[in-house]
RNA sequence: GGAGAGGUGGCAGAGUGGUCGAUUGCGGCGGUCUUGAAAACCGUUGAGCUGCGAGGCUCCGGGGGUUCGAAUCCCUCCCUCUCCGCCA
């Protein structure tokens, strides 16, 4: 969520910024303000009160002390007005600040200045296009046929043993998964993110840290004897990581990668969007996270779709890389990339890639601080990415590299498939 | 699942009703000494809100209660650890 102090700074442009999000956050911002001024002015009272009490109990303690009861006894009576002075400030001051921070919650992060104005997907930009499509032999069969002729993922069969959008990867398919899994971690690892396996099912507290809770209860799995909840992203144990931590400055920038299986509710999709490995329920991801100084998370952001570009291009697909606009973003986003490879046979883009800067936007809900050079607390800037989501990965890797003899795979992938075609 | 112990500042660990936001040690930061480092010594060192500032307020797992006054007493919830059982 977004600061008061972003908010009150500079009003104008705040309202300006957030326009090209679609929200119309004037009277909303005036309403914080409004709020603010309340809080500060009821605390303000409320501190004061207590200073009383705190003074007078230190009084009486020391009246009882030299024996003086009586007086003792007049001070506790005068305790006893504060007391319910004090109580009936805390319940104002306590209904200023829920609605106060009821009222934050709802702006979304401030768009970054060079994001696209526009409303739908159709306003993304488009920042790059390497359209290295393939000479298909005859007609491009679609993923969920090939996966059938090849034997390599049973959905009928994930259908039996949990249900529709949990796939089973059988011989071939299952070592590609696993290959495409090492390699991309690898891959974060060799540019100098550290690898690390978080638990896949997190707490509450956790789901609240990176915003799943409690607007998308209803996206994620919930295991409602513990109270847990699965995974939708890696984002989410990873970036918990840093929930109520201060890092040194010398710390930054922290880089890290994960691999986890990812587990979507997806309630009410249906239709060709979801058709084989469009959109599952339980998929295979690679998630790099990154914690950066405020000053240098742009830069960083552009180094991390440099690397995620150079995983995609690596594996031969076509792709293209979209700014997304205003209105397509995120609520937590002040800055995305998509990545999306051209799925031959659907003669569609998939995205396979979302890579973000959050600024200081998570990182405040997180209480996600640094250092600064003053020894000061800082928010620090967070940014993820995908690196990659595998299943359209599979599925575009499929259709494209369809041949006579077989499904060929990559280059880069055979020393981590042991195979070069699936036949 | 059964039994027990416990949750205090970056860590370890005191504190069982008042001068405790908290002894001490380690770690961190600054300094003295040194060519440099180590050692030693001196100083400093939790977070948040608020105020121009001096300062004030809140926080000892969460919530509630008792009291003039709670880290300390009571209730409740959560979590962790140990032993036994089960088990990859």
């Amino acid at each position: 969520m977004l600061t008061i102090k972003q908010l009150r700074d500079d009003k104008a442009e705040a309202v300006r910024r957030l326009q090209k999000k679609g929200v119309d956050a004037a009277p909303i911002i005036e309403r914080i303000e409004l709020l603010d001024d309340k809080r500060k002015a009821l605390q303000a009272e409320l501190d004061s009160c207590l200073a009383e009490q705190n003074i007078a109990a230190k009084q009486i303690g020391a009246l009882m002390g030299k024996g003086l009861r009586d007086e003792a006894e007049a001070k506790k009576a005068e305790v006893a007005a504060l007391k319910s002075r004090s109580a009936q400030l805390q319940e104002e001051s306590k209904v200023v600040n829920d609605e106060l921070q009821a009222t934050i919650v709802t702006l979304p992060n401030f768009p970054a200045d060079i994001v696209p104005e526009g409303r739908t997907a159709e306003d993304n930009v488009v920042v790059k296009l390497v359209e290295n499509y393939t000479e298909i032999p005859g007609e491009a069969l679609p993923h969920w046929e090939l996966a059938r002729k090849y034997d390599i993922i049973d959905f009928d069969l994930g259908v039996k043993l949990t249900g529709a959008g949990f796939p089973v990867y059988k011989g071939k398919g299952a070592r590609l998964q696993r290959a495409l899994i090492n390699y991309f971690l690898d891959c974060n690892t060799k540019a100098g993110y550290q690898e690390v396996e978080p638990p896949i099912m997190v707490n509450e507290a956790s789901g609240f840290g990176t915003g799943q809770l409690p607007d998308k209860e209803g996206q994620m799995y919930h295991v409602t004897a513990d109270n847990y909840y699965l995974v939708p992203t890696a984002e989410v144990p990873v970036t918990n990581i840093f929930r109520d931590v201060i890092l040194e400055q010398s710390e930054l920038p922290v880089k890290m990668t994960a691999y986890t299986p990812c587990f979507r509710r997806e309630a009410g999709s249906y239709g060709k969007d979801v058709r084989g490995l469009n959109r599952l329920h339980q998929f295979d991801k690679v998630e790099i996270v990154q914690v950066s100084h405020p000053e240098k998370s742009y830069e960083a952001l552009d180094r991390m779709v440099e690397h995620v570009e150079s995983i995609v291009a690596s594996l031969g697909l076509p792709y293209r890389i979209l700014r997304l606009c205003g209105g397509d973003m995120s609520f937590t986003s002040a800055l995305t990339y998509d990545f999306e490879v051209y799925s031959e046979a659907q003669k569609r883009w998939l995205e396979v890639s979302s890579v973000s800067n959050f600024e200081s936007f998570q990182a405040n809900r997180l209480k996600l601080r640094y250092r600064d050079d003053n020894r000061k607390t800082q928010l620090a800037h967070t940014l993820n990415g995908s690196s990659l989501a595998l299943p359209r990965i599979v599925a575009a890797l499929l259709e494209n590299n369809q041949t006579e003899e077989g499904i060929r795979i990559p280059e880069v992938l055979i020393p981590y498939t042991g195979f070069d075609f699936i036949k």
